[in-house]
Formats: C-alpha cells, sequence, structure tokens
DNA sequence: CTGCACTATGACGGTTTACGCATTATGACC
DNA sequence: GGTCATAATGCGTAAACCGTCATAGTGCAG
C-alpha cells in the first residue's frame, strides 16, 4: 500500500521507545541531589571526596548518583591516583535548566502582576 | 587566603530551592504518560475522553496527569458544556524535548561509529 | 426535579527510588 | 605482603509515585 508517512506527519502518536528515552532522561534530572552534583562538576572536574564536602550527601548516595550520570553520558571519569575525577560531559543539561529558569522567573512575575492588579 | 576563586562566582552554590523547583519540573516531564498527553495536545486541544481514546489510559489517570501538568502552567483548561477542553500552553516542553532528542540522536550515532571502528 | 454523560477526587496496593550503613574492590605506600 | 585511603556495591528501610476502583461533583436534557 501507500508509503507508511505520507506527504506530512506532524507528531503522528510519538514511538513508546522515545517517549521512555525522553522520560529516562527527565527523570535523572528530576532529583535535586543529582542536579547538585551537576551544578558543582560544571564548574570544573572533581573527586568524589570535594563533592562529599560541597554536597554533605553520604559517600555511597554520591557514588551511585555519578553512576547514573555517567551511564547516560553526562559526566565522565578518569583516574588521578586512588582518586576518581568526574566531570561534566554535557552542556545540555545547563541549557535545559537555563530555559526551565527562566519560564519559572517569568510564571512568578505574571504571578505578581495578578496580585498587583487585583 | 583572599577570594576564594577570584573577583566573581559564575555559580556559587545553587540555592536549595531552585534546585528543588527544577527537579520538580524535569519529574513532570519523566513519566511517559504525561509525555504522551502532551505531544497530543500540542496537536490541539482536546477533551478528556479523546485522551483516553488516544492512550488507553484510564480516565482517573489521565485526570490526575492533566491537574498535574496544569498546576504546572503547562496546559488549561476551559469548559465546554459537560467537557472539559485541554490545550498545551507552552512551547518549552517541545524543545526541550528537541534537545534532548538531538543528543539522544548523536549518543547512539557516536555509539555505532565506535562499533565501525571496532 | 431526575436521570445521564463527563470529569475530578479519596482510598488503596504495588512498584520504584532515595539514602545511609556495612562491606568489598582497587590502587598507593611501608 | 600488610596497611591505609578512596571509591563502588549489597542490603535494608522509608518515602514517593503510579495506576485503578469506587465515589462525588458539575452541567445538560427530559
Amino acid at each position: 500500500m501507500g508509503a507508511p508517512t505520507s506527504t506530512q506527519d506532524p507528531s503522528p502518536d510519538p514511538s513508546p521507545e522515545l517517549l521512555e528515552e525522553l522520560s529516562q532522561f527527565f527523570r535523572l534530572l528530576s532529583e535535586p541531589a543529582r542536579l547538585q552534583l551537576l551544578c558543582h562538576l560544571k564548574q570544573g572536574p572533581l573527586d568524589v571526596a570535594s563533592l562529599i564536602e560541597a554536597t554533605g550527601f553520604s559517600q555511597s548516595h554520591i557514588s551511585r548518583q555519578l553512576g547514573q550520570l555517567q551511564r547516560a553520558g553526562l559526566v565522565s571519569c578518569r583516574r588521578e591516583g586512588v582518586r576518581m575525577i568526574y566531570a561534566a560531559d554535557d552542556e545540555l543539561v545547563h541549557d535545559l535548566c537555563a530555559l526551565v529558569q527562566s519560564r519559572l522567573k517569568q510564571r512568578l512575575e505574571a504571578q505578581l502582576r495578578q496580585l498587583q492588579a487585583a
């Protein structure tokens, strides 16, 4: 029969697999601890001990979160003696946060105006 | 001991509240069901019955997810007789998904090249 | 007012996930 | 080899969340 995608298909029921991958990615960013780690790493590579000091979380927790971020390709690590130095590998997270942050700000301003109008 | 770094602080320990809000926003997008609803609504306003038909989810489930999206300002609803018509209110989600999708694609291509090289 | 169609909400079980404690693995130094 | 520092992994607990069933709210027709 005809071609599967006709002349134009704006959004023909997005594939469940893509939705699954997108949601998994967003889920990574849905935890303040992971965002915090990414923020600290954005300023430069750090070892786990420094991240413990910076965040106050337990060592095992940080190691786990870093593992998740690494599997997703958001951070990379290299050995340096006995230490593991982690580094943020992707600018994407920063951009995403900036976009969302500007939107949050925009919404608050709208609410403020609504209060002033009343 | 002077200034910890230089005269400017690019990211001085982001506030926990901001991290919390950002993570809550990303959490909204961390569920395939909600992304799916947003995708359907992006093509045009729909009532709940149509979303049930389109997604196959239960009525209560859809109503809950729409409630969450509405509280976050991602969708709005208006009455039309006995029906509630929901509409996607924000282009941001589409942009975010596009960014993440292009990154996923990029990663897959890199993996493919690595396999071909071996 | 009564019944009917559509949607929102309370209550509940099942699953996932965060987070810390204890243990183990890995590399540097004696 | 032994010991210490650093990081990763099992295990357990507690909380959060998804998804469904049953129920309550809301507007329209007769």
